[in-house]
DNA sequence: GCTTAACCGAACTCACCGGTACGCATTATA
DNA sequence: TATAATGCGTACCGGTGAGTTCGGTTAAGC
């Protein structure tokens, strides 16, 4: 008799487990649609909740989405394990790059920052945290590696934070703006993400490459 | 007698004189709060008029929006006249990063950035218009610049398109990230901003230099 | 099985905003 | 000076969304 319905078989939890899920249906919702485009009817209804359970858990709609998205702004710094490992330059820079349009143009990263930005003169804190976390975190963790090359003698920066954000810049700017934008024309291929790293890495290795990459030029060696 | 009150004494003018002033109020709120946080009556307001008056002059507060950003748009395509002028490429190239950078920093264009991401998903042929006459723009004529300096010799560009996005990416992402997201720390100083810009020419030109550059490598010169 | 706390649905308050209507004042023009 | 257009202030309509309340229901713990 109570399996007669559809939907009506749904055990549903209670207390923690009740709250998880109200989360993750409001993240998606959230990314999926920005701030002012998802009400809390919405969240409720697709959680298959009522308003007062929502509001039980969270106290408001503002503090539900700060904690939802300062949760996931980590997400925005991504594994760049090739870094860590201390692989060759040209290695490590290309799977940093790789995974960092990787990043961008998946949905999901995309979301983000679109909201991220849209939202900034509201929650400015928010913003601070996510930077800090997501985009603030990859150039330090790769001003510390060019840094440390250049120590090893594989490169030669002299201002290790300049060129990471060069080339971070170079990899990511075009496309990001684009999927920020909302591009219809060019989904970016793999093949073409593959290129556009490559590059990338090419032009950055040819100045500041200290002698591991065949197509550095060799300046004075001070 | 019509002097007596502070606000008394402005004469407010008729027809297209008004329907201008309203416009310029209009875009001044729009770019400072965006679209759905600037309200039909604070344009009113601030324009000393009333909502009847401006409904009179523009039929919708969506297009009256479409209207003044599409207008703007334009102006993020920036002068570009050293790409113009044919000068050669490490001075050109200086030339358009800083206009770019200048613009980026500056309020008027980031926040034009800032409300046309944030609104692409509402309005996404006006982000469409927006691309196309601001980066759109810039990118096609730095690329075409580029081809011509390979055909000169200047430079050895086999894809001026890709090597357009590196440079620009280069140039601009990093602070741009930052003026989206609304950046406390760094205001950025003029001195760095040269600095910043002359070290993405310089690597640009390691790499893509055909000789004119005293520091550019050279490959073989097919 | 009984109690209790969490859950549900629905209706409600309150505030805000886009857009309209109306009555009156001001200005340009003939 | 008469007239029509334009502008002003205010009140209003319709809709929407955040947050609350309440009576009834369901699950968990003892």
């Amino acid at each position: 008799m109570a399996d007669t319905k559809a939907k009506a078989a749904r055990k549903v939890p209670r207390g923690e487990k009740r709250r998880e899920e109200l989360a993750e249906v409001a993240g998606r919702l959230f990314l999926k649609h920005g701030f002012a485009e998802t009400t809390m009817q919405m969240i409720a209804s697709e959680a298959e909740a009522s308003k007062e359970t929502l509001y039980r858990h969270f106290s408001s709609k503002e503090a539900l989405f700060a904690e939802l998205i300062s949760a996931r702004a980590a997400a925005v710094a991504g594994p760049q394990s090739a870094l860590a490992r201390d692989e060759p330059p040209a290695t490590a820079l290309f799977e940093l790059g790789m995974s960092l349009l990787q990043l961008i143009t998946k949905d999901e990263g995309s979301s983000l920052f679109h909201i991220i930005i849209a939202d900034a003169h509201r929650a400015p804190e928010l913003a601070a945290i996510f930077y800090e976390r997501g985009p603030g975190t990859t150039l330090k963790r790769l001003t510390a590696y060019l840094r440390a090359a250049t120590q090893r003698g594989q490169l030669h920066c002299p201002d290790p934070r300049r060129a990471a954000k060069l080339f971070v810049g170079a990899v990511v700017s075009h496309h990001h703006l684009h999927c920020l934008i909302g591009q219809p024309p060019s989904p970016i291929t793999p093949g073409e993400m593959r290129e556009h790293v490559q590059a990338a890495v090419e032009m950055f290795l040819s100045y500041f490459g200290g002698g591991t990459c065949p197509a550095a030029s060799k300046e004075e060696s001070i």
